[in-house]
This record gives structure tokens, sequence and C-alpha cells, in this order.
DNA sequence: TCCTATGTTGTATG
DNA sequence: ACATACAACATAGG
């Protein structure tokens, strides 16, 4: 389910309990979301204290202290963070219940495309500091975007923005709208842009993030009506900037949907 | 019953 | 080695 801002609001429901001290770890070891896990959830987190709360792109950090561990968190497709009182009794679906004195601090996920991560020691893991400039860093600047295109030059922009190694927390939704803002079509070979419309992609790439992170980062708030977003999700949709029907289709492996109008194939 | 779903990875192919 | 395309993963809901 969720890119960049989603998963930002995400973590940040976990916050109420930073300070607190992890007594009991609920978990089910077989489950898929588990698959890359390299050290006990119990043995390593029971005990702990939550210190900080980290994300980058659609991935999160639970920074715990004393003793010092992380853990990783990536929601996949349906993937969610709950904080709620105890009593608790974990849902089908929870995966991943922390207890503190308060609160459980649930992470359920029913398609189990998610994935914890975990690892114990004061030194960052791999997972974790090994990640790309974030869209919204300095780091991450017109000649980063440009020589990333020129690598993909073959590939549909839809699919370009898509590559979390370069474009962390662009997801589906995101792509179409940078695209729809922009005037690009989704099919456009990454390497065939003027550099006139490499500028444009790059101000609405950094404007479509900001834009997002305002809108739903910390309370959870639906975008305008003005955003490609509320109209994008099914069959007979209208463009807000066009008024004329907005077109669907799969680009780049995934369902892509932009406004014929505004982004004429070339 | 069939289709879709805000994601990533492994594998095949060029 | 690199770039691209696509099946596979697992479940719920329309």
């Amino acid at each position: 389910m969720p890119e960049l801002a989603e998963v930002y609001y995400y973590a940040h429901r976990w916050e109420p309990a930073i300070g607190e001290t992890i007594t009991k770890v609920r978990h089910h070891p077989r489950a898929r979301v588990f698959r890359r896990l390299e050290s006990d959830p119990a043995e390593t987190l029971t005990g702990s204290r939550l210190a900080r709360i980290l994300t980058h792109g659609k991935q999160m950090c639970f920074r715990f202290a004393q003793p010092d561990s992380w853990l990783g968190v990536h929601l996949g497709m349906s993937g969610k963070l709950t904080l709620v009182p105890l009593p608790y009794a974990p849902d089908k679906h929870d995966h991943l219940v922390l207890e503190t004195g308060g609160h459980a601090l649930v992470f359920t996920d029913p398609r189990m495309f998610g994935e914890i991560r975990l690892h114990a020691g004061a030194e960052p893991p791999a997972w974790w500091s090994g990640l790309p400039p974030e869209c919204l860093s300095a780091a991450f600047d017109q000649p980063t975007l440009d020589a990333f295109l020129k690598r993909r030059a073959k590939a549909p922009l839809k699919a370009v923005l898509l590559m979390q190694e370069r474009f962390p927390g662009i997801g589906n939704w995101m792509a179409d709208e940078i695209l729809w803002r922009a005037g690009i079509h989704p099919a456009t070979p990454a390497g065939s842009l003027t550099p006139s419309l490499r500028s444009t992609l790059f101000q609405t790439l950094k404007e479509v993030c900001s834009d997002a992170m305002c809108v739903i980062g910390s309370d959870w708030g639906t975008p305008p009506d003005s955003w490609l977003f509320n109209h994008r999700w099914q069959d007979g949709g209208m463009c807000p900037k066009t008024g004329a029907r907005l077109q669907r289709e799969e680009i780049g492996g995934r369902t892509t949907c932009w406004s014929p109008k505004r982004q004429p194939r070339r």
C-alpha cells in the first residue's frame, strides 16, 4: 500500500511508545515477512527501549537502546502499523506485536509482501546504511536524475520512476502523479527527454514528494481533487486539468493512468 | 468465478 | 556485466 508519505505516517503511529521498554514480543516466525530475519525478535528486543523512529523512502527503522538494535519494517503492498492499548488480542494477520507497559505496537500485513528485519549491535546494518539519497534531499539533484535516465534510456519512464535504487519512496500513484503534472507520457523512453523536459521532471518529482509529505505525512490528509490522485483509481475518471477522460493501461508492469491530452505519446 | 490491488525479487533473455 | 521484462509471492474484496 504505502509510498513515501504514507510510510512516514505509519512509522510515527508508534511515536507515543518512544522511551518505553519492550516487555513482551509476540510473532509467528514462519510467516513470510520474516524471510530475511538475522536475529530472534524476542531475544533481541525484550527489555530494550524504543529510542528513535526513522524513515527513508519506503523503509522504516526503529532504533532500540540498551541493548542497541535496529528493527527494519517494510509495509509491502498491504502492511500497516498501529498502536493500541493493552490488553490486545492479536488479529489474524498481526505478524509482530511488541508490548510495552502501556501499548501494543502492531505490524499487520495480510498479503505478506512486507518485511521485518532485525539487527543487533551498535553499528547500523547494510540494509539501513546503504540506502540511496532521498528524493527530497539536496544530494538528489538534476545531474543525479539525468545520469539515471541515461542509464535506463530504453525503459519507459513509468518503470524507471518505480526503481527504488534511485527514487526511494516513489510508488505507483506518485509516479503517475509526477508524469501527469509534468505533462509527459508514461511510456516515453527515459533516455529520450530533452533537457527542458528533464528539468520539468526533476522539479515536478520534488514537488509531488513535498506535497505528499505536507498532505499525508503527519496526520492522514486526503489529497485535493486538483491532484490526479483522486481520479486515477478506476475506469471512467476525468482529468482535473483538461476535463477529458483519463486513460488506463498496464505500463512497466503496473496499472498506469494518464491524461492523453496533457501527456501526448510522442 | 474472475479480476484487481499504493511492491519487491528472482530468473530468463538480449 | 548490464539492462529489460515478467512471473512469482499471498490474501481480500469487488
